[in-house]
This record gives structure tokens, C-alpha cells and sequence, in this order.
DNA sequence: TATATTTGCGTAATCAATTACGTAACTAAT
DNA sequence: ATTAGTTACGTAATTGATTACGCAAATATA
């Protein structure tokens, strides 16, 4: 085993997550590839996003998604130079450009939903495989820090040693 | 809600890992700071390994970290100009510069040790709490993966479907 | 109404890590 | 001993995302 991080537990749980999630994204990135679709993971949320609502201002997307607004500029910017998402300034309040999947944006939603679904059913193949369930695990780690920060929670366990 | 993640289901595991790690990363760097130490999270992996190994040569620690080369050298970089790590040329193979930690870095380690304890222990309290562990469910899926790819699962499945 | 504050967006600078490429040292084959 | 191929390392360019900053529009307050 050439691996340190697998020997060191709880330590590295950070970087354990990151190391899976590489792997996947990078793994999806080749899919599309390979079905002919010139579509990057990175671009999901913010697409498949833009596929539920009609039309967002950017603060609102960096909120839902919880990214940086300069973050979904840059994205909205690369979806736009594609043609798949068009900007419209808001005639309620004249700060805000929103953001909408274009005719062609719309039209490749059918395609990109059969890759979606390829990967939903092997996530799901994946999930079911496992006695436990990782989406479980982060579900209730979300909880567990939502209750109370992991800042918080490595303050009082400095005190409780005092 | 304003997070659209948790709906999405099996479809963004990746999002959802990387946005945990994340979480961590970022709390794990507050907490050397609140410690007065002047440590980044991203150079423990490193630094920890070097306090296992007398010396290793740049692609020794980029193959056990499972990072690239580069990102080794980089990082070996910043620790040497904090005075933590030395390198010196290997004596049997003139092309291989060793690194491993200097007195100043070895004199650090009960420091970082005492901090990694309760990085340690708040890690420990999570997955105890957890009814499904993280740590099992990515270990799962990594011996998942390496007994076949997400890539070949998700070719496989394709073909299931004509 | 004038002024201060907040909000939404865009740009610039920065950071962490990767891929691509070049060079030097080692190894193997003739 | 020469040549070809591989390995180890370093640098440069690129990618992706963040924080910091500034401006303009909207909102709240005096």
C-alpha cells in the first residue's frame, strides 16, 4: 500500500472527501467526452439549475449554490460564450442581469438528461453497494455542523481538557 | 432550503463531498491560527509524512500522497522557507533531491501533534455520532472503484441499455 | 429631500493545483 | 562506447475558484 492517507483516519477526513470527489468529477468529465458531449461537470449545477427556474440574478445563484458570485460570473460568462445561457437586465431593479438557459441551452437538456441519468443509476449503484450509505453520512455530517460549527465544537473540546 | 444540493440526490455525490471537505479544510485553518500557529492545512499531509519517513526523494511523496509532482515541490517549497524542511542531493542518484524535516520542523511536531490531537478528536466525535460513518462509506467506495471504474460502471450500464 | 447604508454586480489580484514541456542523470541494448 | 529510452526534477502556462475592491442602484434614515 502506497497510500498514507487511508492509514491515518480520522485525521484526514477532509482530505479523504477531496480525493473521492477528483476522482468522480474527473471520471464524469470523461463520460461526457466519450458521449460526444462538449459539456464539464463544473457547468452542472448552475445548468441543471437554470433548467428548473426561469430566470435568476447572479446573487441568488452563488446563494443557492452556494459559490462565490464571482464564481457564477465566470461560469455564466463560458455558458454564454457557448450559447446555452442568455442575460437579461431586470426591469424591477436595474442592478440585476439574469440569467436564463437560451433556446439552444433548452435544447440540449433531452441529450444531457440521458447522460444524467447514466450517472444518477451508477451513483445509485454505488450507494446501494455500500453497508453504509455516503450520502447518508454526509447528510448527518451537514446536521451535525449545522447544529454546531466544527470551529466550535474543537474550541470546546480545548476547554473540556483544561 | 435555499440549497439545492441535498435535493439532487446520488446525481452530485461529488459536489456534496468536495463542498464538505471544503467546510473542513477551512475550519481546520481557523483553528491553527486560534492556536497561534502559523500551519495551513494543505501542508499537513506533507509535513506529517516527512515526520514518518527520515527522507524521501520528490516522486516518492507524490506517489504516497497521490498528488503531483509539482504540487510536491511547491509545497516543499513553502516549508523550506519556513525553515521546517532541508533537502539535500542523494548520494546514490545524483538526479534525486531528498527532503525531510529540519530541527526547526522536528522541534514544531509536539506542537502540531497537540492541535492534530483535537483535529483528531472532533473527527472521532463526528463519526461516532454518525449512524452510517463517512469513513467506512469511502472506504467502501474506493475499494468499489478499484475493482472496476466509474468510468468502465458507467460504459457498462450504457451498453446494459441497448 | 439629502445623506447614509446596503445590495448586486463586475474586475483584478491571488491561490492551489494541474498539465505540458524541457533538461539532466541513469539504465539498457548493441 | 554510443545510442535509445526512462526517470527525476524543475519551470511555465493554464485552470478554477476565492477574496478584495469599487461602482451604481436601491433602500432606510434623518
Amino acid at each position: 500500500m502506497q497510500d498514507v492517507f487511508s492509514k491515518l483516519g480520522p485525521l484526514i477526513i477532509a482530505s479523504r472527501l477531496k480525493r473521492m470527489s477528483d476522482y468522480i468529477m474527473r471520471a464524469g468529465a470523461e463520460f461526457y467526452y466519450s458521449n460526444g458531449v462538449d459539456f464539464e461537470p463544473k457547468w452542472f449545477p448552475l445548468y441543471y439549475l437554470l433548467s428548473h427556474e426561469k430566470e435568476l440574478g447572479i446573487m441568488d445563484i452563488a446563494q443557492k449554490l452556494n459559490i462565490s458570485h464571482p464564481a457564477v460570473i465566470q461560469l455564466a460568462k463560458e455558458l454564454e460564450k457557448k450559447g446555452w445561457v442568455t442575460s437579461t437586465k431586470s426591469k424591477e431593479d436595474a442592478r440585476k442581469r439574469l440569467l436564463k438557459l437560451s433556446k439552444k441551452g433548452i435544447s440540449l437538456l433531452p441529450q444531457l438528461q440521458l447522460i444524467w441519468d447514466d450517472i444518477r443509476e451508477v451513483n445509485r449503484q454505488v450507494v446501494e453497494s455500500q453497508s453504509t450509505n455516503v450520502l447518508n453520512a454526509l447528510e448527518e455530517m451537514e446536521v451535525f455542523f449545522a447544529s454546531k460549527s466544527y470551529t466550535e465544537r474543537m474550541k470546546e473540546y480545548q476547554e473540556s481538557k483544561k
